[in-house]
DNA sequence: GCCAACGTTGGC
DNA sequence: GCCAACGTTGGC
């Protein structure tokens, strides 16, 4: 089982948005590398960090489990979308999304300067300046920590 | 709202 | 295939 973090924009679509609906297809992604771990390296059952960006505070808000394998990104091909893209159709789609079922809500937010102050998180994907991937994998022990975090937070 | 970092596009 | 221009992301 793998784990990894994405992240939303709480104002488009935030943990309590995913823990009111149950479940959500995880639509709008594209970049083509984040696809590629959705279409590729994600399984069912694999542990999501919900991450809410620009936000305040910026961080993770709870976890979610990938329900169901990538399928084409169907808002890529709907003209009233603002995640539409003419080079993506049915016959041939270009984007794809996993689902994501909810599975927690921190009671707080685990903020950036929360994982930065703690020593073993330093190597994480996330808090590498610039990084701007909107899905990225954790490693096992990272998770660890950040649930052990959200247990005592 | 600013702006650094980074991805994408398109002319050549 | 290079690279300048442009657009987007996202912390602050």
């Amino acid at each position: 089982m793998s784990y990894w973090l994405m992240k939303s924009e709480p104002e488009v679509y935030s943990i309590e948005d995913l823990k009111r609906d149950g479940s959500t297809e995880w639509e709008g992604v594209r970049n083509y590398q984040a696809r590629n771990f959705m279409v590729k390296d994600m399984k069912l059952g694999d542990v999501v960090l919900f991450y809410h960006s620009n936000a305040n505070p910026s961080g993770i808000a709870g976890l979610g489990v990938v329900s169901r394998l990538a399928e084409p990104d169907k808002s890529s091909w709907n003209k009233k979308s603002s995640s539409y893209d003419e080079k993506s159709t049915p016959q041939s789609p270009r984007w794809f999304c996993v689902k994501v079922d909810f599975k927690s809500q921190f009671n707080k937010v685990i903020s950036l300067d929360d994982l930065r102050a703690e020593p073993k998180l330093q190597g994480m994907e996330v808090l590498k300046k610039g990084q701007r991937l909107s899905i990225m994998p954790v490693r096992v022990d990272e998770f660890k920590i950040i649930e052990k975090i959200a247990m005592t937070k």
